[in-house]
DNA sequence: TATTCAATAGGGCGTATCCCTGATGCGACC
DNA sequence: GGTCGCATCAGGGATACGCCCTATTGAATA
């Protein structure tokens, strides 16, 4: 059976979680603060971990981050009041692998849990919507064919301006002269039809070149 | 009932989810080709499409963007034997709420576009992983509390700075002095510990400030 | 009332950037 | 063997930028 670690920090919520869980899981534990919780899920390892966000002591956060840096077969499923969108974010950038909100009924918890556990991804409806979104949003556009107007030399000028590295730092790094570096990216801006290397930072951030 | 559209250029294939799905859901038609899956679909207006990705014609990608150009609120659950990260992001930028592989379990399928139907986004597990890891490496820092250190106004010139544009353009735009901008510029650059303009581009993009 | 702060603006100095022309060496291609 | 693209370097000139000052106004605050 699959087993399950529980962190809340409302007793008595944690308790009511408890008691729906218990007929479906193996409830290895559970825990109402940040470093209890910790120390728990690291001592049972469990297969998937239901989290509270908001938590005094650094948040469900800081429980995710932790212990994926020493268990990374943990699956967290984060159980929150809160919708918000710095929320879910910041629970998906620490390695959670699913966001349901606490109206959520038991039976869909169950079952999102258990899809978690398959390593499956669980978002509440309406944040699935927003998630997805705002991934469609951020994907690289596909590859440039300006890029490949550039050679090869250009090109890695260009990866050093994007950085925000002044002309007399790019030469130092590429080793060659300041005077280089600039016929590189005159080069570059003429090329993409550019007007300033200001612009060129922009350009190249809109499409991820580092 | 919830209403289904099938597409997939395999008639064999094609037939047999038909035949799987028959009996939950309300088929309101199914095409083999994108034009005609296209026009289909807008006929239809079906709560749920199921799609594969590889077609002649355009590909899954063309039917799903065309039709959310028009019907919002159709849901498109990819089903695909390609679990290809290109794939998978091509249909979730075109708008494609879920992507499953072919692989899938019939039972599965059907809780899959049930999902769908309710909002819910649904990912193969394997696929579920790869996009979260990819949309948590992608997502802003929350909100730097260093925002919080500078004035509305030295906000406003960092934002015109972000776009990459010289500070006489700033000037123009905001309707001041080269030589205020040159002020707000420099009490940014103290503030937020940098030292050029194209550092304050780079912080600016990674936070995505424009 | 005195003080602080945001916003405005200017002078001046040194460096950085952009653009132009021109030059050399090195491969590739016909 | 000549032509072409690429990479390298250089000088000079016109701006742009970064940083150091000072200074005024108005609004909020102590």
């Amino acid at each position: 059976m699959t087993s399950l670690y529980l962190v809340d920090d409302h007793k008595l919520f944690l308790s009511g979680v408890l008691t729906e869980m218990r007929a479906d899981f193996d409830v290895a534990g559970s825990a109402a603060q940040v470093d209890e919780a910790i120390e728990g899920i690291r001592r049972t390892e469990p297969d998937v971990v239901l989290i509270d966000v908001h938590m005094s002591g650094g948040g469900g956060v800081r429980v995710v981050s932790e212990v994926l840096s020493t268990n990374p077969d943990v699956q967290f499923l984060a159980l929150s009041v809160s919708d918000a969108p710095e929320d879910v974010i910041a629970m998906i950038r620490a390695g959670a692998r699913g966001y349901v909100t606490k109206s959520i009924a038991p039976a869909d918890l169950i079952d999102s849990v258990r899809r978690v556990a398959e390593g499956d991804a669980v978002f509440s409806p309406r944040l699935a919507g927003f998630v997805l979104d705002a991934f469609g949003k951020r994907m690289p556009a596909p590859v440039d064919p300006e890029l490949d107007m550039l050679t090869p030399r250009e090109q890695e000028v260009l990866r050093h301006i994007a950085r925000g590295f002044a002309y007399k730092q790019v030469a130092r790094k590429l080793g060659i002269s300041i005077k280089t570096v600039e016929t590189h990216v005159s080069a570059v801006l003429r090329k993409l039809q550019l007007s300033s290397r200001h612009e060129l930072a922009v350009w190249a951030s809109d499409r991820d070149i580092v």
